[in-house]
DNA sequence: CTGAAAGCGCTTACAG
DNA sequence: CTGAAAGCGCTTACAG
């Protein structure tokens, strides 16, 4: 579109002219050649080939109030994207999922508020039939505002205060950390400590939650906010020991900051997992990666992306609204 | 859009018939308040909050022939997006300046041939004004189609095969590659091996060349290729040691790459920089982060997402094609 | 199966 | 400063 350059691109008016059809005759073609001869098909094509015409988006969706796309907005510091593994491979599937319906897949980064607000414009102006929700904090107004403007939403995660509004789709974090805490304690462990996420945040939350479904109510000493990065881990950690020198095991609650932890007790002098039992969350590739390896809770996230776009296509047709908890599983390696 | 939900979104009539005015008056307010009376403006402004009035994009980008967004088109595989953190940089950069002015920037990634088609596709229906090319390879057919469309395009790096044709802000890569291999000259090294990125990329190709103007035609056994993964650092590392075990310096084209290759000539018992020097390029954080850290070859990303977007805005008012070549500096470090 | 026509929701000269 | 009107490029009943 725009440009100096160039002769004015054809439109369906031309090709209509060039196959000696009417305008109706060549959008009929172009939206599934229904109720057209086989004589007027083969000669729109031809001249669609010859013109090098290609539709325009907005005369389309402007009548049929569609526009074919959907937005996959990151609410988040735009690093986050790149330090987090997961986000990568939920981008990957939503893409694919999508791709296969020909949909095509915006990624936009909405981390300031200023951004927010820029990007809740641009998708109520029409630019996109739905709208796939990542990271989103709780009280963001972006939520609100897309709600009502009647956009179909699906959410990755639990949508902390709108859970009967909005689909999502989560993993189930709070049974992930049940089971992760009673793994630590089957091995023994007494002083078992948390680093939680983001307390805004479901993954914050729940998996507060359920390591205090098996543990009661915590002594504080043993819980420590991180926000998902490998540095707060390693600071949380750092606060931790201070606090509590005498913890025996660690409940990390991502991979990512597991392996600042980790980086931590070793610096520090505890053996892995003789001094202190380290598990982590999400079985990513740090899990892994990590010397020793991580015991954690699996997520699966290629699913989480399938079925949030499942969900969408719901959404966008039917109106639906659902929410979908995906079973997490203990995956237990050297760590613990 | 779409949804079944909701009442039919209010339009520019709605709002003309609330504030008493007529659709012209309204459009004027809202494209910059000219040639409007203060008791109008005040009456639409009103009118507006009362309806919850948001523009229709697609009616406006109908006639305006313009749709106020920029895509980012990464060709490669998703992957790479995460593992290399200079499309990081790239990224924040482009949508920082890209917001100053209001636009907003759409990340698509187009991994595999089919993708790239149905990007091609959606670019060309008109859905944004102007693209920001990263990581095409030679020979891409992305390219000529969105040149045959007269869309304007703005490449990261020097686009093969089309330095005249469309406009690139590249880091000066080939003189950052000799400035390395001098310095690796100048410590007195004399079997400098290479590392080099896909030789489909003019980062691949340019530094490569670089390397060549200082020592000339290179001995074969000393040149092996990557493709900007630490894996593939490391493969290459296996390769040279094998081939040319009396190397005494290896430039590695990335600092990713270095990484692995750095991983391989410890294992092998080389001690760095004595045995064997080591130098990278991009000065990403992996430089810092390595033991010991990296002599490398500063680019600046900032700078170019910024250059980018200029040009873009360029190639969308004027029709300019231009390019822009940024410096690149040498930082020693432990590595040589 | 096909064409003529209405209409999607805007912007922008053009008169006044 | 303001309104009436044309027109952007499509899709989709409606007749035929």
């Amino acid at each position: 579109m725009s440009s100096s350059t160039g002769p004015r691109r054809p439109t369906m008016e031309d090709v209509a002219e060039v196959a000696g059809v009417s305008r109706g005759t060549v959008s009929r073609v172009l939206n599934g050649g229904h109720y057209v001869s086989p004589d007027a098909l083969t000669a729109v094509q031809r001249a669609i080939r010859k013109t090098g015409y290609v539709v325009n988006q907005h005369a389309r969706s402007l009548v049929t109030q569609r526009s074919d796309s959907i937005a996959f907005i990151l609410s988040d510091p735009q690093d986050r994207l790149f330090e987090d593994p997961n986000f990568a491979i939920l981008l990957k599937g939503c893409t694919q999922a999508l791709a296969e319906r020909d949909i095509t897949l915006l990624l936009t980064v909405a981390g300031t508020q200023e951004d927010r607000k820029r990007v809740g414009r641009w998708v109520t102006a029409g630019h996109v039939d739905g709208v796939l929700l990542v990271s989103e904090h709780a009280g963001s107004p972006l939520i609100n505002e897309l709600r009502a403007r009647g956009l179909p939403i699906v959410a990755a995660g639990r949508p902390i205060g709108h859970e009967r509004d909005i689909s999502y789709v989560a993993a189930d974090d709070r049974d992930g950390a049940r089971q992760l805490v009673e793994h630590l304690r089957s091995r023994g462990r007494r002083r078992i400590a948390i680093i939680t996420g983001p307390i805004d945040t479901p993954g914050g939350v729940d998996r507060l939650a359920g390591y205090q479904d098996v543990l009661g109510e915590p002594d504080p000493r043993l819980v420590a906010n991180g926000d998902y990065t490998q540095d707060s881990g390693a600071r949380a950690m750092e606060e931790l020991l201070q606090r509590a020198p005498d913890l025996d095991a660690v409940f990390v609650c991502s991979d990512l900051m597991a392996l600042g932890a980790v980086a931590v007790l070793q610096r520090a002098g505890k053996r892995i997992p003789e001094d202190v039992a380290v598990g982590g969350f999400d079985d990513s590739k740090a899990a892994v990666s990590a010397t020793p390896q991580l015991t954690t809770i699996r997520q699966d996230f290629a699913r989480v992306s399938v079925e949030m776009v499942r969900l969408l296509q719901d959404s966008i047709t039917s109106g639906g609204r659902s929410a979908v908890i995906l079973p997490t599983e203990l995956v237990v390696r050297d760590s613990t």
